[in-house]
DNA sequence: GCAAGGTC
């Protein structure tokens, strides 16, 4: 055997194996190997399998998913004058009769694209849309490297095997590269091998039945590629158009994009029409042993006030109350079911890491061999998936896991079991390879949850004990209830979303507790909620609305383009408008509908009852006949556009004109700075901190009370969010300036007035310490940018710098306020007696380490 | 430089 794989040669080739992905050509090429591992070899970098099958030379290859991208041919790109859609001049040419008449006018390909009177970005153009909604269709690769790859290996084979995913876009990816592969072997024979599970059973049987490629099938992809393309492009580009707001503003649209922002959207009207009703409740503190535990009225909420008050006039001074029963239930929580992409997404996301970064975690978790394939449809565990291997492994891997993989091998391992059962690959699991110590914060955090997930759904149920006590609070109806978790079961992997504890003293019938506290609380009941990311991405596949793969990156555009805002998730002022605006001229692209239609479609056409021309032009037509409409309506439609923009900029009213101040974004240095609206009349601007994420207040804190000027929100990177107000010269923003001590360098030089003094620019909010000669010396410190600033008088023993003490949220910081001091330390200290403790000796500075700048310089900078 | 679908 050994000495025949020694034979294959890289020149000779009998059958070539194309698979979707990497992994499926490794899988395929174990399973159908005749003995021994397939062996790796490389061909232009890109991994590829060479094995052999009943004596023969087979080599397998994974593609990347489509090598092949649909788009516009760049010639649409042109303007009115000599561009193809000039054909509307020799007479007015309906959308709907275009397409056998794409004659094209001679048009200039040198010509390069122009932007004029902000109605055309580089050719776009909304008059050319109803011509780009016939406009032809061409593919051009997009994986260079893999096409170079699979017409090198089809050169030398005898045959081609194509063995992409038994799906729709599997279909047409498979199609897609065996039209690359007849541009080099136009009679290459090639044939089809339909599995639905990486198994050998499956793969064999496969490869023992080969069919021919399913042209409906892949058509049907492709018509699917050529509507999307077609709603998205001209809907986007009208968006744009109609209000161009800049490059980098793009309102995007889409089949999948649209109805999910509709669905935020939709929540947050239902939110807006929301008539909160009042009610009120009676709660209070009980208690007996020395325990403390809630009580509150058995009416859980009263609607009548007049009754609550009646109600509570009886308990409002009473100090004790009687227990009248003690109830006991225990209910059991049954271990989860294993991970899908959808569930793990929307438990990660419980987690704080949203979809789409959960999977770029887990793409890397699996690509280091850590995890399964992360994109699944499946939660039923195969039986041939080796699951005592996985939970040894993990036990050697990670020791923390230890114990209770120890507690689970013990057991009888018999996994849960999901609804959805496919038998394409796996539900997402650990490998039990790896060393997770050398993970980074995310990848552990999603890890573990994987990890842990996978040993619950092999545990048993979690018991928990519920205690419920009636109490007669001066002849009213009191209750207490509290949860322990008994027995922990599955709990002891698997930890997330556990409730804590709520331990109730031991009482029996007939107890006397004390009560306190006891108060009438006016209420008002609450709105729907708004999404998470995990449950939009639920409710995405609850209406059939994108793919496990496409889901978390669609929520993830929605951001990019500011149509959505914050966590639990909000639409922007924007994303309304764009939603109003395609609900009144597109309705067909805001809903789910246009999916299910498309699905049905699919289907005729991958029955061979339709035609992929047919669909298609039928969708354009669709398409045509909202445009008139659309067209109609752009300029309104702009400025609706362009509203919500300024609207979803706006921070508040500016003090001097009361016109509104927006957010901007300076043309010449890209920052931001707050502006009034009435510039030029009124030269109100505000600068904004950097390196944060502003955002506007509400109601009452949106206004300064000293100054008058908006206040805002600001959200560092991973730090505590806080408000200021957004002028610097505002008493809420001023510190006098402060002296911290004297200048080393003006003292030696023996220079008078060295004072060293924190100051605060007004301009930029930035707080640093500068000698009082500084045109001489260039003597200057950088200082924290919050923080009430002390001065110690003292100066720092390694460096000579002033040390100063800055009050932190944690506590007073005391620094040497050189950056490059040797004795520098690291973090804040902890508590008062820090401020206090480190003394500093009061030495003469040897040197200072503060950079000098040439007096010439600074000068100029000053200029 | 538009979408959504694959996967890297």
């Amino acid at each position: 055997m050994a000495r025949r794989i020694a034979h294959i040669t890289k020149e000779r080739v009998v059958k070539l194996v194309v698979a979707e992905k990497n992994i499926a050509a490794q899988k395929i090429a174990q399973l159908l190997a005749d003995a021994g591992k397939p062996k790796n070899d490389k061909v232009y970098n890109t991994q590829v399998y060479r094995f052999t099958v009943d004596g023969e030379d087979w080599v397998s290859m994974g593609l990347a998913g489509h090598i092949l991208a649909p788009d516009f041919p760049d010639e649409i790109l042109f303007d009115k004058q000599n561009g193809w859609y000039s054909v509307s001049a020799e007479g007015e040419v309906l959308p709907a009769d275009v397409p056998d008449g794409l004659a094209r006018p001679p048009y200039d390909t040198k010509r390069k694209p122009f932007l004029a009177n902000g109605i055309s970005i580089k050719g776009w153009k909304v008059e050319s849309l109803p011509y780009l909604t016939w406009a032809p269709i061409v593919k051009l690769p997009a994986e260079k490297e893999i096409i170079r790859v699979l017409k090198n290996l089809a050169k030398k084979a005898d045959e081609v095997i194509i063995a992409t995913d038994f799906d729709r876009e599997g279909e047409l990816i498979g199609a897609d590269a065996l039209n690359m592969v007849r541009e080099v072997a136009p009679e290459l024979p090639a044939r089809r091998a339909r599995y639905s599970a990486l198994i050998k059973g499956e793969v064999t049987e496969a490869f023992n039945n080969l069919v021919e490629l399913d042209q409906d099938l892949a058509d049907a992809g492709e018509s699917r590629q050529y509507i999307d393309l077609i709603w998205g492009a001209v809907l986007t580009r009208y968006l744009t158009l109609a209000k161009f707001g800049g490059f980098g503003n793009v309102r995007s649209a889409g089949r999948v994009q649209t109805p999910t922002l509709a669905l935020v959207v939709e929540r947050e009207r239902e939110r807006m029409a929301f008539v909160p009703e009042d009610y009120w409740q009676i709660r209070g503190m009980g208690e007996a042993s020395g325990q403390e535990f809630k009580i509150a009225h058995t009416t859980v909420r009263f609607t009548d006030k007049a009754a609550a008050e009646a109600a509570f006039a009886h308990v409002s001074g009473a100090e004790t109350g009687t227990v009248t029963a003690v109830a006991k239930r225990s209910r059991k929580q049954q271990p989860p079911v294993p991970f899908n992409t959808t569930a793990l997404q929307a438990a990660a996301a419980a987690e704080g890491i949203s979809p789409a970064r959960t999977m770029r975690i887990a793409e890397s978790l699996y690509m280091s061999g850590f995890i399964s394939y992360p994109r699944v449809d499946n939660t039923v565990y195969p039986k041939t998936l080796d699951i005592e291997g996985i939970v040894k492994g993990l036990a050697s891997g990670t020791p923390a896991l230890a114990p209770v993989c120890k507690k689970v091998l013990a057991g009888p391992l018999t996994p849960t079991r999901g609804k959805v059962e496919t038998t394409d690959h796996p539900p997402i699991h650990p490998t039990g390879q790896g060393d997770p110590t050398t993970l980074d914060g995310g990848q552990l955090k999603l890890y573990n949850l994987i990890a842990r997930r996978f040993l619950a759904t092999l545990m048993g149920p979690a018991t928990i004990e519920n205690t419920k006590l009636s109490i007669d609070v001066a002849g009213e109806p009191f209750a207490a209830s509290g949860d322990v978790l008994v027995e922990a079961g599955f709990r002891e992997a698997y930890p997330y979303g556990l409730k804590r504890d709520e331990q109730l003293p031991a009482l029996a019938e007939g107890d006397v507790i004390d009560v306190r506290d006891i108060k009438l609380e006016a209420k008002q009941t609450e709105p729907p909620t708004r999404y998470s990311q995990g449950k939009l991405v639920q409710e995405m596949e609850k209406r059939g609305l994108g793919t496990k793969s496409t889901r978390a990156s669609i929520i993830e555009r929605l951001y990019a383009v500011r149509y959505l805002k914050n966590d639990p998730i909000e639409p922007s002022q924007l994303g309304i408008a764009i939603i109003d605006a395609l609900s009144q001229f597109a309705p067909r692209v805001t809903t789910p509908e246009m999916t299910a239609e498309l699905d049905a479609d699919m289907t005729m056409v991958a029955e061979g009852k339709d035609t992929q021309d047919h669909v298609v032009d039928h969708s354009r037509a669709l398409l045509a006949g909202m445009l008139d409409a659309l067209i109609e309506h752009k300029d309104d439609l702009g400025e609706a556009i362009s509203d919500a923009v300024t609207a979803d900029a706006r921070v508040g009213a500016c003090p001097k004109c009361g016109k509104d101040l927006v957010m901007k974004t300076s043309a010449k240095t890209r920052g931001s700075f707050i502006g009034c609206m009435g510039w030029p009349d009124c030269d109100v601007t505000y600068p904004v901190p950097s390196g944060v994420k502003v955002s506007p207040l509400e109601g009452e804190a949106a206004v300064c009370p000293e100054c008058g000027a908006p206040r805002i929100k600001c959200q560092p990177f991973r730090q505590k969010a806080y408000e200021q107000c957004v002028n610097p010269k505002c008493p809420t923003n001023y510190e006098p300036d402060l002296k911290v001590g004297e200048c080393a360098v003006c003292r030696e030089a023996g220079r008078a007035g060295g004072d060293l003094i924190a100051h605060k620019s007004e301009r930029t909010g930035k707080r640093f310490i500068r000698c009082a000669n500084y045109e001489e010396c260039g003597v200057s410190y950088p200082l924290p940018a919050r923080g009430k600033l002390e001065a110690t008088g003292e100066v720092c023993e390694h460096c000579g710098a002033p040390v100063v003490v800055v009050e932190t949220a944690r506590g007073p910081w005391r620094i040497c306020v050189n950056m490059d001091c040797p004795g520098k330390e690291k973090k804040p200290a902890r508590g008062k007696a820090a401020a206090k403790k480190a003394p500093a000796k009061k030495t003469a500075a040897k040197k200072t380490t503060a950079k000098k700048a040439p007096a010439k310089k600074a000068a100029t900078k000053k200029a």
